[in-house]
DNA sequence: GATGAATGAGAGTTCATTCAT
DNA sequence: GATGAATGAACTCTCATTCAT
C-alpha cells in the first residue's frame, strides 16, 4: 500500500510539475492577466478541467510557480557559492551565476516582472509579498555573509557596512536583470566584466581585483 | 470668447487632471489589470461614461498618467542637471535627484512596476514598449553625455566605454528604485552616500570622490 | 406679430431641413445604427443638444427623413408624369425619372435599404410600415392609372389586369434600384433601353415600342 | 473512440443548429441590430456565455445563419435547374423555384433585407458585401448560362446581351421578393404566370411562350 | 435657443470556475 | 481522474438623452 501511495503521489506530482512548467511558459509569454487557464491546459496537454485537479485556482498556479521557482534557484545558487573557498571567489561566483541565470532566462524573465508587480500590489501578508521578502532576505544574507567574510579575511574593505553593500550589489544585479528582461540591453561578457571590476574596485580599493601587475597598467594610464 | 474658451479649456483640463489623480490612486491600489474603469470613475466622483469624455480608453488613462508623468520628470531632471558646471557635479546632481524622486514617489512606485510588467508583455511596437524604450534611451543618453564630458575634462576614467558605464549606473539606480518600491528597503541618506562614493570611486580611480581639489568645486556652489 | 411668427417658423423650419439633409448624409454613410447623433449634429454644424430642439429622438429624425423624402419625390414624380399626353409617354417618363433618380441617389441609396429593413421589422401600424404602404400604394396607383389609360386608348394590351402589371413593373424598377444601391451593377443607358423595350414589348405585343406611329411622338419631343 | 467522437460532434452540431434556429427567430423578430446575444441565448435556452462556445461573435452567428443558408439554397437551386433539358425549361424551373422559395420564406425574409442593408453599409471587403457579391455572381452566372444556351439553341432571341437580360430578370425576381417580404403583395400563381409570360415573350418575341412548338417540350415533361 | 459635459443603461465579449458525464 | 460544455459575473466601451449654464 505504501508503494501505491508513493506511486500515486509521484504521478500526481510529476503531472503537477509538468503543468507548472507549462504555466511558466504561458505566463511568461502573455503575462498573468492575459494568460488563460485554457492556454495553460493546452500547453500542458490536458483539459481545462484537469488543471483544477492539481491547483485550486489560477492564482494558486501562479503562486506555486513563483515560490517553487525561487526556492529552487536560490537553493542551487547557495550550494554552488558555498563550494568556493574565498570571499572574493564566492562573490565572483555569485555574480557569475546571476548573470548566467539572467542570460538564460531572459525569455521567461517577464515572469519575474509579473511577480514583482504582483508583489507590489499584494497585501502586506500576501503570499507574493512574503515570498519576495523571504527571497530578498536570503539573497541579502548570502551577500552580507560573503562581504563580512571578505572583511574578516582582509579581502574587502568598506565603510558603510555590509548591509548597505549587499543592498547596492543586489540593486545592481536586479537592475541589469530588469533591463535585460525588458530587452533594453543585451547582456554580454563585457557587462559582466565591467560589473565585477567595478564592484571589486570598490570593495578592495584597488583598480583591479586580480591584484599584482594589473595595478601598474591602471596606474600607468 | 477667448476668455470663455480659456475658461472652458481650464475647466476641462482641471477635471481631466482630477481624473488622472483618481486613476493614479486606483491603479496604485489595485494594479492596472485589477483596476476597473468603474472604480476610477467612482474615485473621481463622476459616472463611468464621463471618464470616456476625457480619455479614449482605460489604457489611454494609464499612458497619460505614466508617460506624461515620466516625460515631465525627465524634462525637469535634464534641466536641473544642465545647470551644473562639471561632469562630476552633473552626475552627482542626477543621482541626488533620482534618489529624491524615488523617496517621494515610493507610494506610486507600484505603478512603475506595473508599467514594466506591461511593457515586458507588450508587442514590440506597443505603446508601453515604445514609451519604455524612449524613457530608457533618454536616461542613457543623459548619462553617456555626462560620462563623456567627464572623460574629456579628465574628471572620469573608465575602460569599458560610456555606454556600459551608463548602463551600470542606471541598473544601480533602477535596482534601488525597485527595492524601494517593493518596500524591501527604506531609502535613506546612507544609501545615497555609499552609492555615490562607489560610483565616483570607480569613475575616478580614487577612494573618495569628494577629496582634494574636487571639494572646492562642490563647496564653491 | 404674424410676421415675426412666420419668420420664426421659417427659420426653425430651415434649420430643421438642414439637419434632415445632414442626417440623410450620415444615415446614408453609416446606416441607421452606426450613425450617431453626434455625427449628425457635426454634419449639420450644430451641437448635439441642439438637435433635440428640432427632433424628439434619433428615431424621429429617421422617420421624418423617410416620410418627407418619399413624399417630395413622389410629388415631383407625379407632377412630371402628368405633363405627358399619352399613356406610352407617361410610362416612358415614369421609368426614365425612376432611372435618373436611382442613378443620382445611388450614394444615398443605402438609406432606402435601411428604410426597407426597418419597415420589415416594424409593427403593422408603425410609421415605417404605414409610410411604405402609402408610398407603394401611390406608386402602384400611378402605374395602374397609366396602364388603364393605355388600355383604354388601345396603346397597351395585357391579360392579367393592370394591378399585376403595375406590380411587375414596380418590382423590376425596385430590383434594379436595389442592385444599383448595392453596387452590384452600374446603371447605364443600356439598362434603361433594354428595360423599356421589354416592358413595352409585353404591353404592346410588338417587338419595338418605338416603331410605327409611336415613334413620331417620341421624336417630336 | 470514433463513436464517441462522432457522438460528440453530432451533439455539438445539434446544439449549434438549435442555436442557429433560435438566432433566426430573434434576428427575424428584431432585426440584426436590435437583436441581442442575451435574447438569442434565452431563445436557445442557454446562457449567454454558452453562445460563444459555438460562435465567435454575434456577427458570426448572422453570417453562418445567412451565408450558409444562402449557399445551401443556391446549391439546391442549381442542381434542380440542371436536371431540365432545354433552356426554356431551365429558366421556367428557375423562376418557379424562386417563387416557391419566396412564398415559403416570406417570414424569414426580413432577414434578407437586414442582410442587404448591412451589405450596403459594409466595407468593400466586408463579409456581408463579399457574400452578397458572391451570391449575386452565382445567380447571374446561372441566368447568363441559361440565356446563352437558349440563344444557341434558337429558343431565345435578345438584343442587349445575356448579361443585361440576366440583370433584368434578377431585378424582377428580387423586386417581387422584396415586395413580398415587406408584405406589400401576397405572391400567388397569377404573379408567377404573368411574370413568366412576360419574360418569355420578350425572350422569344412571341406573345405566348407556351404556344406552338414550345408547347410540346413543356407538355413532354 | 444653443451648448456640450454628464449620465447610465446596456451592449458584446471574456474567462475562471463548476460539474455531469 | 479526465473531460469540456455550461455558466454568469465582470469587464470595457458606446451613445441616446438630459440639463445646467
Amino acid at each position: 500500500m505504501t508503494t501505491e501511495m508513493d506511486k500515486t503521489i509521484t504521478t500526481k506530482d510529476r503531472r503537477r510539475g509538468e503543468l507548472l512548467a507549462a504555466a511558466g511558459e504561458v505566463f511568461g509569454r502573455n503575462g498573468y492577466n492575459d494568460a488563460t487557464v485554457d492556454e495553460i491546459a493546452a500547453q500542458g496537454g490536458v483539459s481545462k478541467g484537469s488543471v483544477y485537479n492539481y491547483f485550486s485556482s489560477k492564482q494558486d498556479i501562479f503562486e506555486q510557480l513563483f515560490v517553487s521557482g525561487i526556492r529552487a534557484d536560490l537553493q542551487n545558487l547557495q550550494e554552488l557559492v558555498q563550494l568556493e573557498t574565498t570571499a572574493t571567489h564566492k562573490l565572483d561566483k555569485l555574480i557569475t551565476l546571476f548573470f548566467e541565470h539572467a542570460q538564460q532566462h531572459q525569455q521567461s524573465g517577464k515572469l519575474s516582472l509579473e511577480f514583482w508587480a504582483n508583489a507590489a500590489c499584494d497585501k502586506p501578508d500576501g503570499i507574493f509579498r512574503k515570498s519576495l521578502e523571504e527571497l530578498y532576505a536570503m539573497l541579502t544574507k548570502m551577500l552580507v555573509d560573503v562581504l563580512n567574510e571578505g572583511e574578516r579575511s582582509g579581502e574587502f574593505v568598506f565603510e558603510h557596512g555590509s548591509q548597505i553593500g549587499a543592498t547596492l550589489i543586489l540593486a545592481l544585479l536586479d537592475g541589469l536583470d530588469a533591463q535585460n528582461m525588458l530587452n533594453l540591453i543585451e547582456l554580454n561578457e563585457t557587462h559582466c566584466t565591467a560589473l565585477k571590476e567595478g564592484i571589486f574596485q570598490v570593495l578592495t580599493g584597488k583598480k583591479k581585483p586580480t591584484a599584482d601587475g594589473d595595478t601598474k597598467q591602471v596606474e600607468a594610464k
